[in-house]
DNA sequence: GATACAATGACGCGGCGTTAAGGTAG
DNA sequence: CCTACCTTAACGCCGCGTCATTGTAT
């Protein structure tokens, strides 16, 4: 390939390899992305090579903070879109999701509880 | 079919659509648990209809149970073939999961706040 | 020509829901 | 003959991990 430029300019183009190490997703997570439409390259080369730059990163940094929390690869597609107030009301709308989450894993575990001494009681 | 008994014993053949109305779980999902080796039909008729009895039925309430509480399957098989003490042991590890769960839940909950309120602070 | 990348493609998992196509009981 | 049931088979969903195969850059 040509050295397209002898001035040093910023490096803004990175290969999936790249990215993966940067951000600690796998290649096959960023091809899956691309799949989707969730995160698409800044471009494709000639040979098909996938190429990301700085907006893309960010893109992604948003995308795995999202995962975190919970939401479903479509919900984040749709959330990354839109504006802020928009996210504003998923977060607040998964916020709930999560609460209920919350409620029910405390009443799982006393489930649990009365269960294990229950068992114990049984086995004496 | 051979009317078996004159004198009137306790109904206790089930097929896949009474077990269904009866547990609320539907006929597929039976089909799948028998598939999967995890609860087997008493018997299956000549003509391939499978047919349940009252333990199975049991076993079926508890299936439901581990279920509720966020066992897999797997889980479900080994931990129904052991024996109380297994069971409790089982319950327990399962327990942590759950309160990991907990807590992961109400971490996300405060950064899902502290997200909203700087967007909320964008915003303006 | 070796090495380290890159690409696409397809299968697998978990736990079923959802057709679809065909047998059977009454 | 109709209807309501039964069967098995197969694809779809989600979010990728894990090969396998082949192409490209150095």
């Amino acid at each position: 390939m040509a050295a397209e430029s002898s001035m040093q300019e910023k490096r803004t183009d990175y290969t999936v390899k790249q990215v993966s190490r940067l951000s600690g997703v796998s290649v096959r997570r960023l091809h899956f992305y691309d799949e989707v439409g969730l995160l698409k390259p800044a471009y494709q080369a000639a040979n098909g090579y996938r190429f990301y730059e700085e907006p893309q990163l960010l893109a992604l940094q948003q995308i795995l903070f999202y995962r975190e929390l919970g939401f479903e690869l479509k919900q984040i597609r749709q959330t990354l879109g839109g504006a802020d107030f928009e996210k504003a009301t998923a977060l607040q709308s998964h916020r709930e999701v999560l609460k209920e989450n919350l409620c029910r894993a405390r009443t799982l575990i006393e489930t649990i509880d009365k269960t294990i001494t229950h068992l114990k009681g049984a086995i004496k």
